[in-house]
DNA sequence: CTAAAAATATGATAATTATCATATAAATGA
DNA sequence: TCATTTATATGATAATTATCATATTTTTAG
């Protein structure tokens, strides 16, 4: 998306019907009325790279639409250590489980670069669900789908070794978030985050990940990280 | 529930708007049209303790409505283990998300008793979607609430520790299923069935009960489990 | 640009957990 | 009933993973 550093005014100013990522969610079955009226009620706002979009406990008392950048969804455990649960891309809403079950947010919103986000009201979005039956279809099936990720995340977590689970995210993160030209991982998460993303120690992740580079699975230059053999990878992921 | 061995017909032509159940469930929003409706096209199963309802990959194309007993929802892990996701008892629904995905079902369900359940075609629910909103704000609901409860649970499983797993789910165990006159969890599970439950080897699970039931944490006789002492569980479940 | 802080990396070691072996107890079926 | 299978239990050992210590590199702030 060109962002010509226009004035947040104007940014608030700007027409749902014109912003391509409401294609991506549940929005795209809004029709030109109920766009007009969303933007209206929505506000927009920056965020920056670290910066918390809403908390764990929060109530937040309606919904994201990630117009551009990347978050994680954590939860802090008992041991400390924050897991990331899911990681959010432009186009997709958040807020909509605690929304519905008009209870507070159960993860914690960060940006995990800098991000471009539109805040819908609750009050709004209720009113879009009860008279359009396509958008409560469409956030219904969102959170099926999130569902069934969520029980296969479980799964891996409970039964798969470290080694399988790095390998397993390593080529989800490819898959989601893609590749840069020279082949290493769009997405950049810290060894933390990656640590808390499949359930380990820092040290530990770290220290495979220097086992799937010796290897020549992966192949690792500063920050940056190229899955070389995604073949192997899998099979390690089984 | 008292069942007297009634032949199945007249099991059969019970009718959905004297069943108790049905208040637990999302089913509650429906009007008594409606509920005749559901009786006439509603099929009602006796299943045996170990008997399959349905296997994750299968397409059910409708939901079932749990009358009486307890079943585990299990997904298939690569490493060959089944790990259970969910316990689901009388009242509950199944099958809900799969419909509504237009997916096939992504958990198996097997009976861990005896069980009485209905089932209801796609179309019939697909009808009340459309017609009752507050049915479909009750599916909603339920399934935000198992998404939650799936994403804390995967937390549990990638952060916490084989004994922790083990005292959290003993101590969810009897919350959720109750105990009997002599103390003991209502719920019986095999060690491999609990193992499945907090993803471990059968052994290692078999090592950490015996470490509780020496610790005066709980007691152990026969298949019976006693929780002793549910502050000490709950301080080790953190 | 440089000092300080933070992130990454690796070694040494301890703790946790899995695996394999084997024994005992309980459940099942002819 | 008894034999046979299955489930539970425990020991020995190996593999995995965490923790603590300490470099080294990278990032950040002044």
């Amino acid at each position: 998306m060109i962002n010509f550093a226009l004035p947040k005014t104007f940014f608030n100013m700007s027409k749902c019907d014109q912003c391509i990522v409401r294609e991506f969610s549940s929005l795209k079955a809004l029709n030109k009325d109920e766009l007009l009226k969303l933007s209206d009620c929505k506000t927009s706002h920056t965020i920056k790279k670290g910066e918390v979009i809403f908390e764990e406990g929060e109530n937040i008392n309606g919904i994201y639409c990630v117009k551009d950048g990347i978050c994680k969804l954590t939860k802090l455990s008992p041991n400390g250590k924050d897991h990331i649960v899911k990681l959010i891309k432009k186009g997709e809403l958040l807020g909509q489980r605690s929304m519905i079950s008009d209870e507070p947010v159960n993860l914690s919103a960060v940006a995990l670069e800098d991000m471009e986000v539109c805040f819908i009201p609750k009050s709004e979005v209720m009113g879009f669900f009860d008279k359009n039956n396509q958008f409560s279809m469409n956030v219904m099936k969102t959170i099926c789908s999130d569902l069934k990720d969520s029980d296969d995340h479980m799964v891996s977590m409970a039964q798969k070794s470290v080694k399988e689970r790095l390998a397993e995210t390593l080529i989800y993160l490819e898959e989601t978030f893609g590749k840069n030209v020279d082949g290493s991982l769009v997405i950049q998460l810290s060894r933390e985050e990656l640590s808390g993303m499949i359930g380990t120690a820092t040290e530990s992740c770290i220290r495979l990940l220097s086992d799937f580079n010796k290897l020549g699975l992966i192949e690792l230059s500063g920050k940056k990280i190229v899955l070389k053999d995604i073949n192997k990878l899998k099979k390690i992921a089984e």
